[in-house]
DNA sequence: TTAGTTTTATTCCGGGCGGTACAGAAGTGG
DNA sequence: CCACTTCTGTACCGCCCGGAATAAAACTAA
């Protein structure tokens, strides 16, 4: 049955399975993280798992079934900084483990940078490599535009002087971008500027 | 040639195009913003362009150009919020225009939801529909077990009584998506902290 | 040993992909 | 009329996709 739980208490009849579902699933996840979710052909991921796709699909049904198990193996994993989060003191811990866990998690050399949530549904496959390409420099050179702006703006003394012009670039990119994936998750307009409202708050002076 | 421009300074020999560049090139931004690179397949484009392959290979050479030529277009268009915001004549302005515009811009009902730049890399096709059956719940629902923590931390009294739990949660949510995309853009992890520096300066009291 | 069960590797499927060869159609200057 | 150039539709290329059929292999229970 594809719903083999990973625990001892098998039927312990048939022939048994030659790997690991736990360490099969880590590969996998890794491969969805790296190249997300169409991005990663059935090849690409058995290959990874070290097994054959009729194995692969005994074991899990299909594609999408083995990406959800890979999500629920992130969420206990890499993702588990937001578990962790949840559980701190304060709102204002809360906050914080929450945030610096994305950083960390994201930009971990090990991992394989963003998060798999987001991650899975961008496209980083080779097939849209092109795409990356092209994106990648074109955000950054956004974001060097912005910042060259809000240095004139220090200069013209409508920032206050201890103010980070690169720093602020970046701060409103990142909420550019986060805006983007929002909305492709289907907030709306109104719930968008609350969280502008928000943002607008910790402009300096 | 590929690189013939859209001016009338054409040789005048051979036989004539029969479609409008620039229309082309709307219809094919429109493909790829709903449906990312990798997602949008050359009969999809073609089709909505209303020529055959053969010409639009002709006109623009590959996929990936015809995909520049749409940034390209993009950012003279739908994306000239940002260009709009980096002309006010505050450093407040400037943030102000680029967030609202960010925010119109993603959710407009003509649009296609979310920014190109970041959707273009976003597998929205239908074979990534597995995948966002399962992230975008996924992502809500992180959202809504950040706000309920929030909302206790309001009735612990560890928020102000005029926090708004919900409007916090969107925020931090946001920030951590926005994030991810940033790291996948290469930003390291020394920069990504700068930008959680600035924003918990928000972070009510 | 035998029957029954389950996993394994091999092989194949129809279909869609990005890209192209080709021949004909539509225009130009002579 | 002519070559000549360029665009257009059709039909096609090799390749890989997600998935499934098949039969051999490996195990347990009787």
């Amino acid at each position: 049955m594809a719903e083999t739980p990973t625990g001892p208490g098998r039927p312990a009849s048939g022939r048994p399975r030659e790997f690991d579902l736990d360490h099969a699933l880590d590969q996998a996840l890794l491969v969805f993280w790296k190249q997300g979710y169409e991005g990663s052909s059935l090849s690409d991921l058995t290959t990874a798992m070290g097994i054959g796709k009729p194995s692969m699909y005994a074991a899990f049904g299909n594609k999408q079934e083995l990406f959800r198990r890979a999500l629920d193996r992130y969420a206990e994993g890499p993702g588990s900084y937001v578990a962790r989060a949840l559980e701190q003191p304060t709102a204002r811990q809360v906050a914080e483990v929450l945030l610096r866990g994305a950083v960390q998690t994201t930009t971990a050399p090990q991992g394989c940078g963003g998060c798999l949530t987001v991650q899975g549904a961008l496209a980083e496959s080779p097939e849209a490599q092109p795409a990356r390409d092209i994106l990648v420099p074109w955000r950054n050179e956004a974001m060097r535009r912005l910042a060259e702006r809000l240095r004139r703006a220090l200069d013209d003394g409508d920032l206050p002087p201890d103010a980070d012009p690169d720093r602020l670039a970046r701060y409103l990119a990142t909420l550019v971008f986060g805006i983007a994936v929002q909305a492709a998750s289907g907030l709306d307009a109104g719930e968008l500027d609350d969280v502008v409202d928000t943002a607008l708050q910790s402009w300096p002076a």
